[in-house]
RNA sequence: GGUCGCGUGGCCGAGCGGCUAGGCAGAGGUCUGCAAAACCUUGUACGGCGGUUCGAAUCCGCCCGCGACCUCCA
């Protein structure tokens, strides 16, 4: 366990403050989940991108976390009133659990693609009814809750008025929601106020997805299933919430009021929120063709960029803003990712590569120093553009420790090992890194050997002076995304 | 209109009262058969206008621009 202290951004407070755990050691976590109708958006594969990396320091950092991130399979509507899911299932004449499972799949795959470690437990919307319905039954037995013709919304004017906090979240003053009420008193509608939400849904005759209840057949209500999903798993008041901040409100302003108003507990201690993903600028908008999808990126079919870009690319382009900043998808920016991104590989490639005959240290406490204040970045509220910062000027370290600019005798055997160490535990356990071109050569081992041989036939070539060979053997090399690059002592290799 | 947030060099993006962020691109150099790579050196900055302060990209006010959200039934 590392003996640092960690900051977090805590939304409801808005101030960075020292996280504590509620259980010394362990840690629980709920995030938003995909709402599954759908293929997965880029701007969710930023969050959930971001949200790995923090439970990945988290377990680096020697917590025991359990991290909750559920599907949501029912109850989130659309503007028009109709289930997301129900639509999906419609649009394409398939069974709303197909729909479901079919997208469920394609999202694991994006998590995949993007090397996500898997949350520890996922639960389903649907496979909560049962706890949704007791949850909204205590927050009718505490008096939160009015049912209306089968339906029962949740009364945020006596949340309010008891002074707990509606809003908190995200800045919303009950009086404007009361102000507003004039204005909303020509609508039909069964909420005592506008500002209430409904936490059990009567069906539609029509509707397929709906379950028997004490109130109506219907289903419920999209925020419940985080607040009674999160308790079961989590208990009533656990450590982290995660999710993006087009969340806020109202989906995690009512996950509060419905956890407050069935049993007076705040479910999180921390809420932490990723901000949105934008291109050239601007949102991505289906609407407006401003959007470009994962596939896309990668394949690069898109009039949005010239080429295609790998995932690690598009990870490490992630990973160079802070999640609680807005992230500007450009062509330029992900081709200056991508390059950044190989040049860190490849210097952890000659870092492992490095031995020293260890007969100095006049060089360890540099750079032990430096990797400590990679984690002392990562400790104050996972800032990881600050940690690459300093992972890139030890980069320039290790690259001049190659070239023989910096004795590498002046660093002790145990030094480089902890470097080698910790620079490959930001690399694949915090970050989640892939070495793609290891990953892409597959059968390296042939493909090593092969290498080798080559590049012998080609250094006979030069030392005979036989430019022509050896030009033709790297020109024919480059066709084949092999780069050859000759260096002072050998020649080394990578596949673009 | 309301709430929250953002505007940093050619591009992306940290910093958030005094100290070089970093990546990519650019310039000069070292190395090299040539090229690439690598290394060294280096220029360019904090939307605008005021204010607070010994000192502001960093705090305050106003203005301009941008983003998210503003709750099924609406």
């Amino acid at each position: 366990m590392r003996n640092s202290t960690l900051k977090v951004y805590n939304s409801l407070t808005r101030n960075k403050e020292t996280f504590k755990p509620i259980n010394e050691g362990y840690i629980g976590m709920y995030v938003c989940g995909p709402t599954v109708y759908n293929d997965v958006h880029l701007g969710n594969c930023r969050t959930f991108v971001s949200f790995d990396i923090i439970y990945r320091y988290l377990l680096y950092s020697g917590y025991k976390v359990r991290y909750v991130r559920n599907i949501t399979d029912v109850g989130h509507l659309l503007d028009d009133g109709e289930d997301r899911i129900l639509k999906g299932a419609r649009l394409e004449q398939l069974e709303p659990m197909e729909i479901v499972q079919k997208y469920t799949n394609g999202f694991h795959k994006m998590m995949t693609i993007f090397n996500t470690k898997k949350p520890s437990i996922e639960p389903r919307a649907t496979g909560h009814i049962i706890e949704q319905i007791e949850m909204v039954q205590d927050i009718i037995d505490n008096g939160y809750g009015y049912e209306k013709n089968g339906s029962v919304y949740f009364d945020t004017v006596k949340f309010a008025n008891e002074g707990k906090g509606y809003g908190k979240l995200s800045g919303r003053v009950i009086e404007d929601l009361l102000s507003e009420t004039r204005d909303n008193l020509k609508n039909q509608s069964e909420k005592n106020h506008p500002s209430d939400f409904a936490i059990w849904m009567k069906a539609a005759p029509e509707h397929i997805m709906k379950w028997n209840s004490p109130w109506s057949v219907g289903f419920p209500g999209w925020h419940l299933e985080c607040s009674a999903m999160s308790t079961k798993y989590l208990g009533k008041t656990f450590d982290i919430h995660g999710g993006g901040n087009d969340l806020k409100f109202p989906h995690h302003e009512n996950e509060i009021a419905q956890n407050m108003g069935a049993c007076s507990c705040q479910p999180a201690n921390y809420w932490l929120h990723t901000n949105m993903l934008l291109m050239n600028g601007r949102k991505m908008s289906k609407s407006d063709g401003n959007t470009i999808s994962p596939e896309e990126l990668f394949t690069g079919d898109s009039p949005h960029v010239t080429k295609g870009f790998s995932p690690m690319a598009v990870k490490f382009f992630f990973l160079q803003s802070h999640y609680s900043s807005p992230n500007d998808l450009t062509n330029d920016a992900l081709i200056a990712a991508e390059k950044g991104y190989k040049r860190l590989m490849q210097a952890y490639k000659t870092l492992t590569g490095l031995t020293t005959a260890g007969n100095g240290n006049s060089l360890d406490a540099e750079f032990n120093d430096m990797m400590e204040t990679a984690f002392n970045d990562m400790d104050d509220d996972f800032n990881t553009p600050k940690a690459l910062s300093r992972l890139f000027e030890l980069v320039t370290k290790i690259n001049s420790l190659k070239e023989g600019h910096i004795d590498i005798n002046q660093l002790s055997a145990e030094a480089l090992e902890n470097l080698k160490k910790h620079f490959s535990a930001f690399l694949f356990d915090i970050f989640g890194l892939l070495d793609e071109q290891e990953a892409g050569g597959g059968n390296s081992q042939a493909l090593n050997g092969l290498m080798d041989l080559i590049i012998d036939i080609r250094k006979s070539a030069r030392e005979n002076k036989d430019w022509t060979t050896a030009d033709k053997i790297r020109d024919k090399l480059k066709e084949l995304s092999i780069e050859v690059k000759d260096g002072k002592e050998k020649t080394g290799w990578i596949i673009n």
